[in-house]
DNA sequence: TGAACATATGAATAGCTCTTCAGGTGTTGT
DNA sequence: ACAACACCTGAAGAGCTATTCATATGTTCA
């Protein structure tokens, strides 16, 4: 560690930033959606609103395990929530916010590059 | 894998759907921000307009050789910025959308639990 | 020029994560 | 009740990632 060069200017920094309990539960939510498997899944319902695991497997041709193991932790962090049909499970988005990081970092992508 | 019982709508998803790589880029973007350090960093970064590495390790309270390797991955992305001053080398965020994205999910959290 | 400082980098290790495989639960139709 | 189906879950292995240690680069000041 070193010397701080402007230790006041850090000590306000500090105490205004998030707190590392925060950092990590924020870090957690970004780390879900940092999967290419799992983005995809949370972009195809974004798009159709709601899908079963079959149908969302197709859609991101990935074996329905891998796409059952996907859902489970977006469904833990109330990412996407669940509803049974029959047979089948149909899975939407359960969050605002969630929706919006999709459609921001969506437009992020296009204006890149 | 399974029989899909709508298959007219997962063929549409699928086409109006992020493509592999974009999703993968996506991915990328979500799993730089996904890590509670470089978080921390971000969210500094986001409240200071500039620091220095050695502020940052200061605020964030880890090494400032382990600073230097998240900055190293955020600079990388073009998710921050540098200048040097003499020997110190300031750093601040590079993107209107990451700085968008870190506003929206700090509201996040302020709502859930 | 040399010492002190701020930061960067490479290699190595420990820990985490994604996928797959094998098997389990709940549902429908016969 | 049983077979077929849709989905879930646990364990295990391969690959990735973050931190640390040691060292290197670039800058200032005496």
């Amino acid at each position: 560690m070193v010397q701080e060069p402007d230790a006041e200017r850090v000590a306000a920094t500090r105490d205004r930033l998030v707190t590392p309990d925060e950092a990590t539960r924020l870090a957690d939510l970004f780390r879900l959606l940092g999967d290419a498997t799992r983005a995809r899944l949370l972009y195809a319902l974004l798009e159709a609103g709601e899908l079963c695991v079959c149908d969302l497997a197709d859609a991101v041709e990935v074996t329905d395990t891998a796409v059952s193991h996907a859902l489970r932790l977006l469904r833990t962090a109330g990412i996407v929530a669940s509803r049974r049909a029959g047979r089948m499970i149909y899975y939407r988005l359960a969050d605002a916010h969630v929706r919006m990081l999709l459609d921001l970092s969506r437009e992020h992508m296009k204006e890149e590059r």
